[in-house]
DNA sequence: ACAATTAATGACCGCCAGTCAGTTTGTCAA
DNA sequence: TTGACAAACTGACTGGCGGTCATTAATTGT
């Protein structure tokens, strides 16, 4: 059984191998750019053996985005230990995600880019089963804070959590994991607008669902 | 003089018959699966003529997405000449938008791809650059519908309607081009909550701005 | 009628995602 | 140790697409 163990560990380290090099390579030269070839030669790999850990590119891409997914669900459970207030805790998780763009770009745009990879994809493939089930946990965590707001009354009662929760993060609607705030081929200057329209939104949605 | 301008109204009208075949293409079989082939089959006209008319395929899009940004706008222009309060004329423009998805599904299409096809475009493109006009007048139609608001005293002095602007409508951070709200190939059963959530955004920032 | 200019064509090129027959490496029983 | 079997890996190859360009057809002006 240890032989099997192993042989599981190192699959398990190869795909790992194959995900590093694809951030790489798609941030250096960009997702549509980056070719799976670009991807074996920086894993030192044949281009067939991505081709054993991954259906298609667009899988590759979907890992990458799992990997964003969980890290914003791991900032969202250390948001959530805390002892602040719901309102407290939204302007946190906004202000933890401004770190995160500038941090983490390359995760920030595998983000950006689910909507085109989600969208290509056999409906049945594992990998973008998980990344739904990922975003329905981070769904539950910002359903968790309203809620909790809720009930200790620093929010209204008749809040729609779950609406709330779609505005800040979803893949169809949400603000921040729709909203490109990142510097594209053109018009880089009006990043700061968009930030600056995020904080608004913030601002306001906070606003309209405080307890008076 | 009189050949010149007819030969100007027919490449015109050839122009034209493009766009209209690759609307047909792009809405029955996607974005990304339609080739050059197929727009030059559906227009009776040889792949190497459609780049006579577009330099990229990319372009193509952009001039759907153009036509999509024209409707818009001229829907705003509508709304904007009735005698409604501000605040009834952002709700009009929520609940035209609502009717447009439904009966134009393939412009809104090609309003959600233009992130797509905006970034990937040389930026002296003519027709890129007319798309940045274009998206500059609906979001200066929308300041304009909110300083009206704020001049009559419906909506609060100190609204930054530039931001609002931007989280209704703008390419990068607004909720009605960039929320997901047609199937696509994966969870068609999320359509209803996306809609539901956007309904929620407009009650929760009218909410937040109207005068009290 | 005949250049000259403009429009249209489709065979062709380079590139890349994805495949698969063949090779190497690893496992295990005898 | 050996040999047979399986699993992992390879890279040449294919098909298909975006984009090009030499050639052909149509139109205009003289």
């Amino acid at each position: 059984m240890s032989i099997l163990e192993r042989k599981e560990r190192e699959k398990e380290y190869r795909r790992r191998t194959i995900i590093d090099a694809a951030e790489k390579v798609f941030f250096s030269k960009g997702f549509e750019v980056a070719t799976m070839q670009d991807i074996a030669n920086e894993a030192d790999l044949s281009k067939g053996t991505l081709y054993l850990y991954f259906k298609t590119k667009n899988e590759v891409c979907l890992a990458i985005y799992l990997r964003s997914l969980k890290i914003i669900s791991s900032y969202l459970e250390k948001i959530i230990e805390e002892k602040d207030d719901a309102i407290e805790k939204i302007l946190n998780f906004y202000k933890v995600f401004n770190l995160f763009i500038g941090e983490q770009p390359a995760y920030y745009m595998a983000i950006l880019n689910y909507r085109q990879h989600g969208t290509h994809c056999s409906e049945d493939s594992k990998i973008l089963k998980a990344c739904i089930q990922q975003n329905a946990v981070i769904n539950s965590q910002l359903i968790n804070i309203i809620e909790e707001g809720k009930t200790r009354g620093s929010i209204k009662d008749d809040v729609e959590s779950a609406n709330i929760s779609r505005l800040i993060w979803n893949n169809r609607t949400g603000i921040l994991s729709n909203s490109v705030l990142i510097e594209t081929d053109i018009a880089s200057e009006t990043i700061q607008q968009g930030k600056d329209a995020i904080r608004y939104f913030f601002k306001l949605m906070i606003e309209a669902i405080r307890s008076k």
